[in-house]
Order: C-alpha cells, then structure tokens, then sequence
DNA sequence: CACAAGCTTCCAGTTGACGGGAAGGTTCTT
DNA sequence: AAGAACCTTCCCGTCAACTGGAAGCTTGTG
C-alpha cells in the first residue's frame, strides 16, 4: 500500500502520515523503488491504534507510550491503566473549568433580557469591581 | 499609574497588557514625559472587565465584542446575549466532546485489572479495527 | 509517448495568546 | 552621584499538531 492508500483507509491525510513518521510515533516503512512509502497491514494497525487514542484525546507524546506498551508483550497492564487515568484527571479538570464558565455564563444569560434596551447583567457582571 | 501598578492591581503581566494594547483590545494609554505607559481608572476598569471576560472563556476577538458593546451607550442588550448564548453553545460542545471522551476511557479502565499482567482491555480496545 | 495523478523532500506558515530576553532610557532611593 | 528598579521597543520563541506549497521524481492510463 501507498501512503495514499492508507490515507484513504484510516482517513488520516497522508501528510499527518509522515508527520507522525517524522516525530517517531511510527517506525520508517519500506521503499519502494521508486522511493514511495509502503506500508503493510500491520503499519496500518498501527495507525488505526493512534486514530483511536488521538480520538480519545491523548497526546502525541502520550500516545507514543501507549505505541510502545502495546508493542511490549511483557507490559503490565497496571502501567496502562496509569496512563489512562492520568489522561481522565487531565479531562476531568478541563470539563471542570469549562463547567465553572459554563455555570456563570449561563446565570448572566438568564438574567439578561436581550431585547433592544442596552441594560445588561452580562456587561454589568463582567465591570465588577470584586471577585 | 505605571503599567507595573495594573498589572499588580490586576495581576495580569505588563506583558499580556502592552500585547492587548498592541492587538487594539485597549487603547494606548497616555504617555508620561518618559515615554512611560499612564493609565487612569478607566482603563484600569476596562483592564478587568477584560480580565473577567478571558476568565469566561471568551477569545480575544470576542472580548474585543464585548467591549465595543460595553462602551456604546445604545447597545441593545439582545447582542450581548447572542454573543454569550454562541459562546456558551462552544462551551457545551467542547465539554460534550470531552465527556465522549471521558465516558469511553472511564469504561476502558473499569475493565483494566491494572495488576503485573499483560493483559490490556485498553489496548485491546484502540487496536479494533471497526469503529 | 504524453500526461495526469501520485509520491518525494524541504521549508515555512498556521492558530491563539502570550513569554523571553536584549539593548537601552527613566525614575526612585540612598 | 550611584545603583536598583522600572520602563521602553523590537524581535524571536513557545506550545501542539499539523498544513501548504514548491520543485522535482515515479507510476498508471489512454
């Protein structure tokens, strides 16, 4: 297979193809002759697995020890589950701070009429002095 | 006041308030005789009513909105409020992709013993070809 | 055999919101 | 009159994960 063709099956552009090549997320594949990348099924697996962990939000970094421990037959999988839950902690406490904006904003948006008189919480709220 | 002294007031950098000068979400300030940044009351207020809306989540460009409709005396309050109802609509869609996310990793590790053994339900999972 | 489609490398740009640090002028304190 | 502390501009760097585009080689199709 052809980097496009990989393209086609993970959905992947070919250039995220070669850059993760470039950061060493996956291992150089063959050459062709004519020097064109090719990629066997297993590459492919390969790109499938970090589809789904970049989908699940981990970083390429983070993504790149999930690579190596599933690579790694004699992992534990304790070191797995590690880095899962390090990545929910991350998670929950970005959906916390947006859900402390989210909570605020929505209370001045209540309060606000949002009709054509400029009288407004939102504005009043953002101009105060505390807090 | 020197710009040391709102950014003390405020706590925001010197540096992240001569950058709001520089992308025009504040005005330039007056200058003393040495050339140094003079800042009054009023720009001090509008200092924190950007300080409060950045906290809210809002980009740059939105707060740019905001205090354009802060500052004009016949706003109509519904622009405000649309501004705050599309921010909050980003807002529940970013926390609706990390609870997408959240809600699988949280099941993955449930299922992951986590113990010495190899055996890796998370990884398992990432290596699936379908979905 | 011509030509399009696909591939190669390499370099630079994007987004957003700043931060670092140099070189030099100003103001305050002793 | 030093010296410290503060300010100025300017330019480049940071983070993350790509993306665009140019110049040129290779492969497949009519």
């Amino acid at each position: 297979m052809n980097i496009g063709d990989v393209a086609a099956a993970t959905g992947l552009p070919a250039k995220t193809i070669r850059y993760y090549e470039s950061v060493g997320l996956i291992d150089a594949p063959a050459r062709s002759d004519g020097n064109y990348r090719r990629y066997d099924g297993r590459q492919l697996q390969t790109l499938r697995f970090i589809q789904h962990a970049r989908q699940l939000g981990f970083s390429i970094k983070e993504v790149g020890a999930l690579v190596a421990l599933w690579r790694d037959q004699r992992r534990a999988s304790a070191d797995v589950r590690r880095l899962a839950l390090e990545h929910l902690d991350q998670i929950d406490a970005r959906i916390a701070e947006l859900r402390r904006m989210r909570q605020t904003l929505q209370s001045l948006v209540e309060r606000c009429h949002g009709d054509h008189r400029p009288d407004c919480p939102i504005l009043d709220e953002l101009a105060e002095e505390n807090h």
